[in-house]
DNA sequence: TATGAATGAGCCTTCATTCAT
DNA sequence: CATGAATGAAGGCTCATTCAT
């Protein structure tokens, strides 16, 4: 059923619409979740869960550093641009307090090592020793920025374009030396 | 008018509630705007003009490339920093086909410059030869990674982690050389 | 607006119902009321203002005890018997906490007379010394039997009848001696 | 099962909750009544079979008639002080047409006695020659009165209060002499 | 006989928009 | 130009009832 639902976007989608097109009654929605909010928070908590598992998959954390970092950033650029979707509902839900504070902390675990992998670039003068914070919002930021180019058809983002962007989330946190 | 819409926020304001923030009468209103989806639009437009000419405001175009970046670059940061519903406005507005394109492309004027100047820096191997395209949403997706950090209050966003988030954003598309 | 109400009833009809009795419209209801409750809590209020006002409108609090008694009886009685959508809006209002005790507060100084002069009777020893809340309640309770077996159509209540219904609602009450 | 129903209340209670609350399947429930109306039916024709049996349950018909009349009232009043949701019950059912006149009809029979135990009354001049369904209104409206007051905290009820209520009751319809 | 997921009519309410004054 | 009462489509949600297991 989330499958589903994730499927046919929420966006502003009536509950009677949603109903219709995953072919079930608006009662038994409602038998499922408790109401619209709760829909958008399973969702939400669903993609945010994948996200997190597929960022680190391939992950091979005994390699290089920079290569790792390529790679986790093109497992979160292919997750987006293969689901478009959820692309959608993660920009769209981003806004006003849809999502209360205590479910965005409950995804959170799920992004523990991808913490623990900047702080051991930090650590090991792979990149710069900046808020961590800030280094995880830019470079999450900076995906989005090709996702949203290619999303939009605004680019083609082929491979020099990804390269290139890639190239430039890696500059902009990078270690520069003393 | 607009001033006083944009001051209270239009987000999923009501026109009753719009009408009676602005201590008029919701009739008024349909008198200067032809329905909800035009004082959306007349906003965006406000915003983005404005954006458009905060930025290059007091811009040498004479100076050093990068000092003119960061110039610019805190442009945008304080403009979104100290208009926190324009900023909230922004990002709410980025989502469904809520603005259509037409009236985007009726802002792009307001760019021409700040794209010539990107253009310049990449003839004369400022910053690197990748699809301007690319520059700018990397560059303006870095900005608006340190407003939101700050909006949301994540960080302080003091002048050690602006200038290092500046710092980023130019590293991220400076030229590196051969 | 209020009048049209009581007119059609509340009881267990749905706010589309209403509005289309009322020859208007859903959305204007919404205007004047702030939601169902409150409609319901106005025609209440509207109901036993009403009737305080009637119990005593045309009592000669000089006459003769008994007859004023008779009087005021008859007065309800008569209210509720040509009003008969009042009698079962009360009816039913009596039920589960569809009434917020504050609201019922907000009628009782239309009763404060009618307390007086029970009061009165008891002071004078034209009724019984027992508690006044008992007084008042069974006092009310013999003219709504009364109304319900008209209203029901199980009794004609004919002249006497309602004779009969009087003299037993003053006997239950009255002075016995010492 | 209707024991537990009665125990929990219908009153507005939904079908699911009445199924969670007893501890079966709401379609277990539907193997035991054709709807919710039936339920309400065959609680309405317990609880007033009950009451017909509590009321003529230990009077001795051969004592003193006043007596007789005054067990019988503390028997209802009993009834419904110790099964306050029987009372609620009651006095909610009393309403709309929710309870059909056949069913009504059905718990006649249970209350023969006390229809004949007030006109034994009137023809030996115990009670007053008023037409019967008064009499019964009258008497069980003030029962209903006294119940009420206990049921709402508005009076504690006490030996006193009970004392004077029954007085009351019985002065309404007491034989007055010629 | 027991179960409970599924159903969908219908309820209350919101809100963008109109129009007579 | 300004007003705000009136409108009604549409949305979220409840709950009595059905039916396959």
């Amino acid at each position: 059923m989330l499958e589903l639902v994730v499927k046919q976007g929420v966006h502003a989608t009536p509950m009677s619409q949603l109903a219709r097109e995953s072919n079930v009654a608006i009662g038994t929605i409602y038998h499922h979740f408790k109401n619209k909010g709760q829909i958008i928070e399973e969702i939400y908590k669903m993609i945010f869960k994948d996200l997190g598992t597929v960022v680190t998959a391939n992950l091979e954390e005994e390699g290089n550093y920079k290569d790792t970092f390529k790679t986790g950033w093109l497992n979160v650029y292919n997750y987006f641009v293969t689901n478009p979707l959820a692309f959608k509902f993660s920009e769209w839900v981003g806004v006003p307090p849809i999502i209360s504070q205590s479910v965005v902390d409950e995804t959170k675990p799920h992004y523990e090592n991808i913490k623990m992998f900047f702080l051991r670039g930090i650590k090991e003068q792979k990149i710069r020793n900046i808020h961590l914070r800030l280094i995880m919002q830019i470079t999450y930021g900076n995906v989005i920025s090709a996702v949203r180019l290619k999303d939009k058809n605004e680019l083609p983002m082929n491979k020099k374009q990804i390269e290139d962007a890639i190239e430039s989330a890696w500059d902009a946190i990078k270690y520069m030396g003393d």
